[in-house]
DNA sequence: TTCCAGGACCCTG
DNA sequence: CAGGGTCATGGA
């Protein structure tokens, strides 16, 4: 299996290693993650990006999906761009794109993510997963199932390092796995997806809009961390301690539809300290 | 040593 | 409702 596409405004280092996804490591040029059960290696040369598998199997269409290689960027770009402060960040974070991850891992990576790093995220979730996962190959393992993280007790999953998460990634857990509330978002309007995600231990707006925006690539979702607000306060001037609801709305009224994306822009350009905030 | 990291939750006033 | 403290862990 191998899939080819245009890497025209398609940054892998952008996409992969920004902080919406934590299982991706560059090696060289490469990059070399875990979708599924499969083991998948992305390059970028000659104006392509070439995806291959590495081991385990995935369909041209999941890899497609996941890479969101159908979404019209160029409208995303030019719709946000009327904005002049997004279309300053733009010239930092252009290439970046939001994917479309698997909704289970998604959810309990960003439970991970409650005031975490980046960088304990990813080695906590690399642990989780070769503790808990099944095996690929020797070196790479999936993302373990809801029933196999519902099945262990906060012990063992302290033992990953997650630490007082453990109560909260067990328990939203042992709960997806009863009423396998991930299946139902997709009918759901986003408020009604929000009220049923925010019903998960551990999961809170912010949270539940990193699910809706990076597993099922609802573009008007906008997560309002720390780093955002930011953003907000400094550059457009919205009260410093405005409630989310509030930021949200005045954010949406810019960009009603890809607010996402326009503040992911603006989310990149900002922790690289290429904007200042 | 202290502070902070892609927050959520609980307790007070 | 608003404002605080608390929760593990590792790096700066």
């Amino acid at each position: 299996m191998e899939l080819v596409f245009s890497s025209k405004n398609y940054s892998l280092e952008k996409t992969l290693l920004s902080g919406q996804t934590f299982r991706w490591n560059a090696k060289d040029d490469r990059y070399i993650g875990i979708i599924g059960h499969s083991v998948v290696e992305a390059c970028s040369m000659d104006n392509q990006i070439r995806v291959s598998v590495l081991a385990g199997a995935i369909s041209e269409s999941e890899l497609c999906r996941y890479f969101a290689i159908e979404e019209n960027y160029d409208e995303i770009v030019e719709s946000v761009s009327k904005d002049e402060i997004v279309k300053r960040a733009l010239q930092h974070s252009c290439g970046y794109r939001i994917v479309q991850q698997e909704p289970f891992e998604t959810l309990i990576s960003f439970i991970d993510s409650a005031n975490n790093s980046v960088r304990n995220i990813r080695t906590q979730i690399d642990k989780l997963c070769k503790r808990f996962g099944e095996k690929i190959t020797d070196e790479y393992y999936s993302f373990p199932t809801p029933s196999k993280l519902a099945s262990l007790d906060e012990q063992e999953l302290r033992e990953v390092g997650v630490g007082f998460r453990a109560k909260y990634i067990l328990a939203a857990s042992r709960k997806i796995n009863d009423d396998g509330i991930l299946e139902k978002i997709d009918k759901l309007n986003s408020c009604d997806a929000i009220e049923l995600l925010t019903s998960l231990p551990g999961v809170g707006q912010k949270i539940a809009d990193c699910v809706l925006l990076f597993a099922y690539h609802r573009l008007e979702r906008i997560p309002l961390d720390v780093w955002v607000k930011r953003v907000l306060h400094n550059l457009y001037a919205l009260p410093e301690k405005a409630k989310y609801e509030e930021l949200e709305e005045a954010i949406q009224k810019i960009h009603p539809k890809y607010a996402g994306y326009a503040l992911q822009f603006l989310y990149e350009a900002a922790r690289k300290k290429e904007i200042k905030v």
